[in-house]
DNA sequence: AGCGGTATCTTTACATCGTAAAAATACAGC
DNA sequence: GCTGTATTTTTACGATGTAAAGATACCGCT
């Protein structure tokens, strides 16, 4: 047990994601490396190798937790609000927009194509729960504004992802801030706009 | 004239830049190297430091080429687009999508952090350009909609930025393919939710 | 025309990284 | 205790970014 350094690790996957994660978050991901990663895990540059196989391995394995985290933002957001569709909707990008801030690289790498396995059974599974909280609100915003049965629903589905994902992707590339307040511009209310349509704030009396 | 390879390139930069170009439309940006675009201009490795400094140099480089077409684009739709608000609104989002569409690596790369430098005076000019068109539609649809004066059009320009570039990104990640027909959704229609409010092509009679 | 300075490109060198194969070590079942 | 397997290390190779020094061509000046 006191030994300085055992042969075998004994969780090293473990440990190897959680050196990953912390290599995320301080670098981006150009500076998770997969020697990088073993060096911080105290082990030689190649053992990540029969873990992960190569680097999109370790990539698909972090986009999965990243993925599971993702869910249960939103799943938080959405116990502790309002239970109706529009509160819902309010919900869910406000747990979007805050899982997106609070891991940027993360959230970066889950959109992005070609740096991990998108066929990963695992993955694909976390992808699907966190996808399905989202097309469970646009079902029953769908039905509260009487839209008929089918797919139409997607319609819906669609607007409050593309506005919610384009929110939080543009405000971790910094692209949102108000050039003079230096503040972030809000959320847009896509579930009012749904509900009352556009009377914004500025409207003229 | 003749000489099979003369010392001085004559157009070095333009020729590394195609080179890149071409290497970033086949591969993306993982295979987008200094090495391999000197190679394609069948120049020495070390050659493009001399124009670009480094890798994030060229990438400034490339990024400011992105936004030049993709203001061009834009500004091509609205040209031939019915010269009202609406009309415009639409216009700017089929742009908007359709450079995102045909240049997905570029545009993956103009929206990516940390991969260019920001702070280039050519750049900054050139990401002015495209983003004018966006607020100058977005003003006059505030205007449209008696919006009050002052900064209240951001409002507007926010969700239309939001909504297509958010239906941008997750198109050209494949992530809005029609799970049964394999289409891609519709671009959603901001403009006429904005005038008309929610009466999808569903709704209940 | 000749000369010096500068811009452009090549050569050489080094550190980092991903990846593969073989060797070493520990563990598990029998 | 022995054998097979899982895990980790060692060693090796090619690709890449970057830096520095050298080579070559161009440009302005006299």
């Amino acid at each position: 047990m006191s030994e300085s350094r055992p042969y075998h690790h004994g969780d090293l996957r473990s440990a190897l994601l959680s050196a990953a994660l912390e290599l995320l978050e301080e670098g981006g991901l150009a500076s998770l490396s997969l020697r990088g990663a073993a060096a911080r895990a105290g082990v030689s540059h190649a053992a990540p190798k029969h873990h992960f196989g190569n680097r999109k391995g370790l990539l698909t394995a972090i986009a999965t937790i990243g993925y599971s985290r993702f869910a249960a933002t939103m799943a938080e957001e959405c116990a502790r609000s309002a239970q109706n569709p529009l509160g819902q909707v309010r919900a869910i990008t406000r747990g979007y927009v805050k899982f997106a801030l609070q891991n940027r690289a993360i959230f970066r790498l889950m959109f992005s194509l070609d740096h991990y396995d998108r066929d990963n059974q695992e993955l694909a599974a976390a992808v699907c729960r966190a996808f399905t909280l989202l097309e469970d609100t646009s079902r029953s915003v769908a039905r509260a504004l009487a839209v008929a049965e089918g797919d139409a629903w997607r319609e819906i589905a669609n607007l409050i992802w593309t506005t919610v994902h384009g929110y939080a992707h543009l405000l971790i590339d910094g692209r949102l801030v108000n050039r003079t307040t230096g503040e972030p511009e809000p959320i847009p209310d896509i579930g009012r706009l749904l509900f009352d349509g556009f009377n914004g704030s500025g409207r003229k009396p």
